[in-house]
Parts: structure tokens; sequence; C-alpha cells
RNA sequence: GCGGCGGUCGUCUAGCCUGGACUAGGACACAGGCCUUCCGAGUCUGUGACCCGGGUUCAAAUCCCGGCCGCCGCACCA
């Protein structure tokens, strides 16, 4: 028996939610199609995101649309050129491969691999003489991969641009236009729905591991001073199950209980936010049909972790045949982004704060002694005074009385220092960001693998019924007699009615049934010749087999409000029993 | 990327070892007709496939090579 991965495909392709790109010239490894009912379901799904973490938050969450590709400065900045790489080894007599950086801190007692570049690598390796850890054999050059689709930007360009593993860049470098337009207040929340694409190596699982995928991403920026949740407290006795980092790094895979309080409390989670994005995420995912039971929350090591991040905990959900996936990630960035971004393009991203009261301030300002430095250098003066870094020139000139600029010694006689007290009304800082991010495509395949079941071989996909790409299906039991034209009527109806409906005479009505019940769709309507003489309709419920009786009058607003959630399946009518 | 196994209508499969009557067979699904008064009914008709490229051969779904894709193991998955 094929597992339920492949059943999911099966229907997924033959019904058309989702198939492998590129189809007719033999797929593309980690590239998938949605068809017309995957299109919607995830749709759907993101449309549910945005009701749940941008809608309800509109006072200061809100969404933008950034470009997938961007020039390679922004991934300089952002850390992603050299970090989003990975250097391999390969052994060249069992020609295993590994990670070179790893393999250098486990065979040496060099600790600090983050900075080495493959230079470095092979030197080492070579220098030190590390050996395959598996067959003692030597090892081949280094190789890197980086995992940026790379680009130009413009024709015959050398403008090399790359497009984006994540959307959160788009975010930090829009920071300061969004805050100004948001009347400059934190908390702030930026999100994003949009495509990203990493270069993947070898991805093998079919809708989980994709080469270009959507997400779905907010930035959350706070003042770390201020970090506290004003809506926390709505969530903080949910509890979460969570496996704290020190026993993921010895192997204990056990989560545990915890109200989200208490998680922020003992340390577990860094701060409200976090905690807050992690309950509301929970329940999202719940709302899409995954019990919370098949949700955890893993906190991910440091050495596992992005460069950019402090804390990282990974939402994982079980699926059927690869375990425990992650669906969210919700990260720590700090003001990394940011001071990075501000670092590399010169822009001041920093905010202010008002104090409650003034405050007194020593301002210490230096100035170049020109008169000085003038005579002594002569024409380098301006290349030297450029190549200052005048963000750490006062505490450095104060502590130690000297700096050091290539290769000259600048004392604190070479400038002029002033020292003024001045009463300050508030503080610039970077914000901090708590960053919770969806792959809308795992999401949506998680979704249908929980609503894939199956009964005496029928399969039943039990969407949830505000997500299912189609919401009602409407049939006349027999094809003649004047019901096709009163359920065609009927569908008319509900489809300017804003529903998702689909209308079906062919076959037998048991047959339009299982093809329903095998998309999702929650209820069917059945015209039959009662109908015809009192204008009442059968609906039945997909998940029970359960129909009531309804009038036709009645159809579209209780329709409306069954979808809405306001009413269950039994309060649309009266209970029917087919002959 | 490496190694192993595999790839035939939408799906599942027969055929491949032993090359030729394969114009590639079946079942289910799908489309149209007839029929059909609430859960895959029946019936008639129809659409529809040898992953791609090269080689061997008089002849390739079948043998060989390469590529692509899938599954498994290794590696990778900031």
């Amino acid at each position: 028996m094929a597992d339920k991965y492949e059943r999911i495909m099966e229907l997924a392709k033959r019904r058309g939610f989702i198939w492998p790109s590129a189809e007719i010239y033999g797929g593309v490894r980690g590239f998938i199609d949605f068809g017309p009912l995957g299109t919607v379901l995830k749709h759907n799904i993101e449309e549910k995101w945005r009701r749940f973490f941008i809608h309800r938050h509109s006072d200061f969450i809100v969404e933008i649309e950034t470009p997938i590709i961007m020039p390679a400065k922004v991934f300089e900045a952002s850390g992603h050129l050299k970090h989003f790489t990975d250097y391999i080894v390969e052994c060249t007599s069992c020609h295993r491969k590994f990670r070179a950086d790893h393999l250098v801190a486990s065979s040496t007692d060099i600790v600090e691999v983050e900075s080495l570049s493959i230079e470095d690598l092979n030197r080492i390796i070579k220098d030190r003489e590390v050996r395959c850890p598996e067959c003692g054999g030597i090892l081949d050059e280094v190789k890197t991969f980086n995992l940026l689709f790379k680009t130009t930007i413009g024709p015959y360009s050398e403008n090399v641009g790359y497009s984006r593993p994540e959307a959160a860049q788009g975010m930090f470098l829009a920071f300061k236009r969004v805050y100004e337009s948001m009347r400059s207040k934190l908390p702030l929340g930026i999100a994003q729905i949009g495509r990203v694409m990493r270069n993947e190596i070898s991805p093998r699982q079919g809708p989980i591991r994709l080469r270009e995928f959507t997400i779905m991403e907010i930035e959350l920026f706070f003042d770390p001073e201020q970090s506290s949740c004003p809506l926390f407290d709505n969530v903080k006795n949910i509890s979460l199950s969570i496996i704290p980092e020190d026993k993921v790094r010895k192997g204990l895979l056990k989560p545990i209980s915890i109200t989200a309080k208490k998680a922020v409390e003992e340390g577990y989670i860094v701060n409200e936010w976090q905690a807050y994005f992690m309950v509301l995420g929970k329940i999202f995912m719940e709302s899409l049909g995954i019990p919370s039971e098949m949700q955890i929350f893993i906190d991910k090591p440091r050495e596992e972790r992005a460069h950019y991040s402090a804390q990282t905990f990974d939402q994982v959900v079980k699926l059927e045949r690869w375990g425990y996936v992650e669906v969210a990630g919700y990260s720590y960035r700090t003001d990394y982004d940011l001071s990075r971004h501000m670092k590399f393009s010169g822009v001041n991203l920093r905010v202010y704060r008002q104090l409650d009261k003034k405050i007194l301030k020593e301002k210490v300002t230096v100035k170049p002694n020109m008169k000085i430095l003038g005579p002594k250098f002569k024409s380098k003066v301006r290349e030297l005074l450029t190549s200052l870094n005048y963000e750490s020139l006062a505490s450095e000139l104060l502590s130690k009385g000297f700096v050091e600029v290539a290769g000259y010694k600048l004392s604190k006689d070479d400038f002029i220092i002033s020292r003024e007290k001045l009463e300050v009304g508030g503080i610039h800082f970077l914000p901090h960001v708590v960053e919770p991010s969806f792959g809308s495509d795992r999401v949506t395949y998680t979704v249908l693998e929980y609503a894939f079941h199956e009964k005496d071989g029928r399969i039943i996909l039990k969407l949830p019924r505000d997500i299912a790409p189609i919401q009602v299906s409407v049939f006349p039991l027999v094809s003649k007699d004047g019901l096709p034209e009163l359920a065609t009527k009927i569908y008319r109806l509900l489809l300017e009615a804003g529903l998702r409906v689909e209308y079906d005479e062919s076959g037998s009505i048991g047959r339009r049934y299982v093809r329903a019940d095998e998309i999702g769709v929650p209820i069917a309507v059945t015209v039959d010749y009662d109908s015809l003489r009192d204008g009442s309709v059968t609906l039945r419920d997909r998940d029970t087999w359960r129909q009531v009786r309804i009038k036709i009058s009645d159809l579209k607003e209780r329709l409306l409000k069954y979808f809405e959630g306001s009413l269950c399946f039994e309060e649309l009518g009266t209970p029917f029993k087919g002959r």
C-alpha cells in the first residue's frame, strides 16, 4: 500500500491541487505548480493568515510588497552572501562529503570557524592534516555552495543581483518609510506574503522542500527597553509544547507543556512578543485542522541558528512520511538587520523615543585638528580622515588616548575634543525585531495531509469549512424533469452570494457526492422533485453524511452564516432522511 | 552531489528477462449519450501512455550509454 504522502499526491495531481512543475519536460526538482483547487486553497490559507496576524492588529501591523530580486549589496549587508554559503569538502577515497567548517571545528582546536574563508579552510586542512573522519582518506579542495539564486539586473549588465531567500530584507530596507508613514510609532509590524528562492542542493521532499516558495512573514519592531507585548494578557495562560535548547542539545526530544506566561518568566522564551506570536501560530495551525498535540516548538541550539538570530523556535508538525516538519520559525533577530543595513547604506535607521523628563547628558564632540594633522600628513590627510571610524572615535580616544588608522597612530592631541552638558529629551536607538515566518506551501501540504481521510475506499478531504476551495456543490437528484434547471438557478444564486460553488449533474447522485467529498466540499445541495413542489432542498454534510431540509429562500443567508462560523450544520434546516 | 533501485494512458498495472504480429492489452477514472427519486448502480460510445536524447540492430517499450525525474541510504537543508 502506498503511504499517505503518495495517496495525497495522487489525489493532488488528479484533482488539481499540486503537481511537479514543467512536467511535460520531465519536471524540475524543487519546483511545483498549484492547480485550480490548490491555488484557491493556498490563497484561502494565506487570507486566513492575514486575518489572524495582520487584520486583527491593523493598528500596528501593516502589509507591504517588495521585490524578489535585490542588488548584491543588500545581501552583503544582510549577511546572506557570507552565511548562506556552505563549505563542502569531499574525501578523495570514500567520496563522502562534509561541511568543511564543521569538520575543522571537530578535528582541530579551532572553535571560531564562522569567519573562516575558503582559503583559510583549505590551509588549515592542509597544515593540520585534517583527514576524512570516516575512512581517514585525503580530502579534496573545499568547494562552496551558495544557496542564493544569482542573476544580473539589466541586460548586458555587470550589476549582480540575487533573489531573496526570505522576504524579511525588503521589510528592513523599507523600515524607515513604513515607520514614518505609520506616524513613527512602536511597536510596528511589517508583514509580507511573497515568493522567495533558495537554490537547495538536493530538494527531495515534494512540496516540503522547494527551491521557490511562498513565505508569510512579519517583522515586529519594538523598543528593546519596552519589550512587553500589550496583547500578551490575552494569550498568557495558553500552553505551548516546547523543547528548550538544553534538552535539544542533549537529544531529549520530549516536549514540556508550559503556559506562555511561565515560558517567558522562566526564560525559555526570550520575550513576550516572541511568545505572543508562538501562541498565535499554534492557534492558527489548529484552526487549519492540525491538533495542538501534533505541534511542537523546538528551540534551535545556537550552532544551528541563522547568523542573525539570538533565539529561534521552530514550530513543527507531525507528518506521516517525514516526521516532525517545520511549518513556521520564530526568530528574535535583535537589531542585527537594521544595524547592518545602517552600516552598509550609511542611512540612519534609528528611531527616537521621548523621555518622560529631560536628562542631563554630556556630549563629547571630536573634531580633527587640521592645524596639526595638515602639516603632519599633507596630501594623505583626506584619505586618513575618511577611513576613521567616527562611531567609536570618541570613546577610543578617551579610553586609550590614541586611535590607529591605516597604519598610523593618532593621539588625542591630534583632535579637538570638546565636552558640553546638554539637556536631552529623548534617546535614539535601533528597534529590535521578532519575526514569525510561515512557509505557505508547507502549511498547505500539511493541511491537505490532516484533512485527508479514507472511508470504504473513498477519499474524504475534511478541510476546515472556511478554507475549502469549493464551499458548496449543487446537484439535481436526476438530470431531467426540470431538476437541472432549478439546480442551475440555485447555483447562480449562491455564486452571486459570493460563495465558491460547483454544479454537477453527471453520473448518479452517489457518484457526485464522492467527487465532491474528494476535494473537500463541505456542503452539498440536492434538488429533488419536492423542491419543484415546495421550494425546499436537501443539504448534506460532508463529514457526517447527515442531511437537513431547507427552503431555497433561506439558503443564501444561512449558508453565508454557516461559512462565517456562526451556524453549525444542524442549524441550517430540519432533519431529513432520503427515501 | 555520490551509491542502489525504478520510470508504460489521469491512476494502478500487463508486456521487458528471451527484440519482431504491440496498430501497446486491462481495470478504474475522465468526456458524451441512454438510464437513474439521496451515497462509487447499469449500459453504449469516446479521449488517452512506452520520461527525454543518442547508440546497437533489418527491427527497440524491450538491449547499451547519457540526461531528467521519483524512491531509499549517505551528504546537504543559514
